[in-house]
DNA sequence: TTTAAATGTAAAGTTTACTATACGTTAAGT
DNA sequence: ACTTAACGTATAGTAAACTTTACATTTAAA
């Protein structure tokens, strides 16, 4: 499963950046090029991104895919 | 755009690794919990995998999803 | 306390990743 | 030349990502 930080992570951009209108889900998704829907979906964990979108993703926050997503295994969970 | 190192970092594996037959696209396949044609449409860039899937490929040629998938805005392409 | 921006929820439809199956091609060993 | 492992191609079907639309709830400011 993939566990993300992207709830926090835009949370901290509304309160700190500049024009936090930028970071709103709408304008978020706005610069992604995606609804806001699939942006509520990834906060929530209903499904991941696909490997563009986790790449663009990155990219707006200026960090490496694998600052915001982190991969868990969870072939064998009790 | 995605494009990706896989074909050449497989078939380097294979020539280098101990075990080849563990890369070939078939062994590769089982333990992705993919089939070959996932393998093939991938080294053909025929379709990009998810990002659960690109985690797992990382992971199985032990370096960071950003060493073997590169991402290219084409957004304004000629 | 009303207004509006931001967030949340739900459900049906489209697109794309991935499977399953089957058969053809290439390369290397014997 | 024959065999066989590895690779390639094609195509129909399933699953998951993503869209579209519409409406409901929260939050903060006027």
């Amino acid at each position: 499963m993939i566990v993300n930080k992207l709830k926090d992570l835009r949370e901290n951009k509304m309160k700190q950046a500049e024009r936090s209108e930028d970071w709103t889900q709408e304008g978020l998704a706005l610069r992604l090029g995606v609804t806001r829907q699939t942006i509520i979906s990834m906060e929530k964990g209903t499904y991941n991104p696909s490997l563009v979108l986790a790449f663009k993703i990155a990219h707006e926050f200026g960090v490496a895919i694998e600052d915001i997503f982190e991969y868990r295994d969870d072939t064998n969970e009790s």
